[in-house]
DNA sequence: CTAATTATAAACAACT
DNA sequence: TAGTTGTTTATAATTA
């Protein structure tokens, strides 16, 4: 007990408002804080260090290739400046959902480059599910750009280019080199055929003109100096003999973008190089840089940002919606490995007392299965506050359902608020009410840390109860018992994406969802536009519709048991209904049955994204309550 | 910087 | 009296 109370307090004392909370709360997670209680870097491990240098440079390399495609001039130095140490990689691993295209920025380390990218892909791929036939090309761009960026970084490792954090200058060479363009071409070709693509592109008002002459100039002033003899196929720059290239490629021999296991990488090439020397020769043969691909590649940046763009807005889509995990199961077998690493490594540092449980049977839980851990759960992974989830709102009920057997086993933190598992302990009781001793029982009895440390949660849970309007105390003859106000309980889910309608409609015009599938889109846009159409969602929210995208959504049975339970779970649920002598209301309980609105919208959404062949998903997913 | 949300800790009262 | 249940206040972290 005494230990158990002596290591909570340890976990929650520790942040530091240095600039390095985000990585103490961290790592320190169960543990001594040691690391936060300085203020300064000098606590970081070297580790950290290179992390965070490995962060700056691969931003810097990042932005400018925003800047490129956007012909934004803005240097990021400030931008650069400010992301030291601020989302440690294991942030990027575990939280794969909640980074926003900014923080992806930022937060990209190279370790987590691809596994990021990758996940980018599996977003892409749950689109293409979707119906999107363009999918096809867009993955192809993504991998683009994952090489691009790998290149980049493989770049600045050699110290070919001088990335100045402050200037993100990258050569536009090099770029083009990472983007081989001649690939371009051969994207360009395929998706010649694809009217809607080339569609998409008008519609994004991608000028080429415009970009290019940017580019050009930017390339033009930094680039040349910082890469001295990067000899580059498109022989733009001095073309150096294959040799000497190779040379100068030898330490990362096997690790340029397009060139691995003897052969090369070019989309559709695959030709097979021995050495180094003769792949630079093949690349500058057979994949040489000419004016139209230039072009092309320049176009293809901006489509590729464009891409993140959508990636971006497909994850806040995703989020919000209850789009079962297994939608993406590439996605979430990364982020189960990245869990595992996560744990192996880092969930428990040294001198973290590690919980008991998992001390023993960490990763055992873990299922082998497609569903595995959804990438909310890894956000708990560690000492994280569970607030994330909440926030981003990982659907508690899929999640649960999901993966229930490894919150069970794991001593792993559910990423979800008290407030959001009380009532569904309480909305998945038989009869919706729970006394406090069997939320306990629920809670002890679903999260294997809640066994642990209970004086603690308890207190917490009581605080929640007590302190949440949305939780309303029945006294019966036995006793009292807790009930869940659900329209207390959607009232009071805050905006949580500040997206204006403005937003969304840029989101649903080409910049965001140009290129989206039209399924998607339509799922989108009719829910924003239902969404903006309902007077509640426009006065209220703050926001806009994506806020309430997110309301009531951070909880799938909401929605399911508001659809499902005819009126017995409806929002305006009284708790006169449980036959209680007497009701305490913390406040009066909002008078807003409008609130049902969006969280049946959504499960409209939801429909709407559950496409052909994925249904038995949907339902899957639906019967929350059979967790437990 | 501020406000809101959440987690945690703790004091305290009422009740069993 | 001790433990449980609830309420309330305070503090800190995090995020918008």
């Amino acid at each position: 007990m005494m230990v158990e109370s002596a290591t909570e307090t340890i976990r929650t004392t520790p942040s530091t408002q240095n600039g390095v909370s985000s990585l103490s709360s961290q790592s320190d997670s169960g543990g001594r804080e040691g690391s936060s209680n300085g203020d300064t870097n000098g606590e970081i491990s070297p580790v950290d260090l290179l992390h965070l240098q490995q962060q700056q440079a691969l931003q810097a390399a990042r932005q400018f290739l925003l800047q490129q495609a956007t012909g934004l001039s803005s240097p990021s130095s400030n931008e650069v400046k400010q992301t030291p140490v601020q989302v440690p990689v294991s942030v990027a691993m575990m939280t794969p959902q909640m980074i926003t295209p900014q923080q992806m920025q930022q937060i990209l380390s190279p370790p987590q480059l691809q596994a990021l990218l990758q996940q980018q892909q599996a977003l892409m791929l749950q689109q293409q599910q979707l119906g999107n036939k363009q999918l096809a090309f867009q993955q192809q761009l993504i991998q683009m750009q994952q090489l691009q960026q790998q290149h980049l970084l493989n770049l600045q490792r050699q110290g070919l280019v001088g990335l100045q954090p402050g200037q993100g200058a990258v050569p536009m060479q090099s770029l083009q080199q990472a983007m081989c363009p001649a690939d371009l071409q051969q994207l360009w070709k395929d998706v010649a055929g694809v009217p809607s693509a080339e569609e998409t592109l008008k519609h994004e008002g991608l000028d080429l003109s415009t970009t290019s002459s940017n580019s050009t100039s930017y390339s033009a002033s930094k680039v040349s100096p910082q890469i001295p003899h990067h000899s580059l196929p498109n022989g733009q720059n001095s073309v150096h003999t294959p040799k000497r290239d190779s040379s100068s490629h030898e330490e990362h021999t096997g690790s340029h973008p397009l060139y691995g296991h003897g052969e090369c990488k070019w989309p559709g090439c695959e030709a097979l190089c021995e050495d180094m020397g003769q792949f630079i020769k093949h690349l500058n043969s057979e994949h040489a840089l000419d004016d139209r691909s230039t072009a092309q590649c320049r176009v293809q940046m901006q489509v590729v940002q464009q891409l993140e763009i959508q990636v971006g807005a497909s994850r806040a889509f995703t989020l919000a919606n209850p789009i079962p995990a297994f939608y993406f199961p590439s996605q979430l077998n990364l982020a189960s490995s990245a869990s595992l690493m996560k744990r192996d490594t880092e969930a428990y540092p040294e001198g973290l007392p590690h919980p008991p449980t998992s001390a023993a049977t960490p990763i055992t839980p873990l299922r082998q299965g497609p569903s595995v851990i959804s990438s909310s759960s890894l956000h708990s992974v560690g000492p994280i506050r569970r607030r994330n989830s909440d926030k981003y709102c990982t659907p508690i009920a899929s999640e649960l359902a999901q993966n229930c057997e490894f919150y069970k086993n794991a001593d792993v933190r559910p990423p979800f608020t008290y407030a959001s598992l009380i009532r569904h302990a309480i909305l998945e009781a038989p009869d919706r009410q729970l006394t406090l001793n069997e939320i306990y029982n629920w809670f002890t009895r679903m999260f294997a840390y809640f066994r642990r440390n209970t004086a603690t949660w308890k207190n917490a849970v009581r605080h929640n109860l007590s302190l949440h309007k949305c939780f309303v105390r029945v006294e019966n003859v036995k006793g009292a018992v807790w009930t869940v106000d659900e329209v207390e309980y959607q009232k009071r889910r805050p905006p949580k994406m500040t997206g204006s309608p403005t937003l969304v409609k840029n989101m649903i015009s080409g910049l965001g969802f140009g290129s989206l599938n039209a399924s998607y889109q339509a799922a989108l846009a009719e829910s924003s536009l239902n969404l903006l159409n309902s007077p509640t969602m426009v006065n209220t929210s703050s926001g806009g519709s994506l806020n309430m995208l997110h309301v009531g959504h951070d909880d799938v049975s909401s929605t399911v048991e508001q659809v499902n339970s005819n009126g017995s779970c409806s929002p305006g649920l009284s708790p006169q209904q449980y036959g209680s002598h007497q009701v305490h209301v913390k406040e009066e309980p909002a008078e807003m049955e409008e609130d049902s609105r969006p969280v049946s919208l959504m499960a409209t959404v939801s429909q709407n994204l559950a496409l052909p062949g994925d249904e038995r998903e949907m339902e899957e997913e639906l019967p929350a309550e059979e967790l437990e």
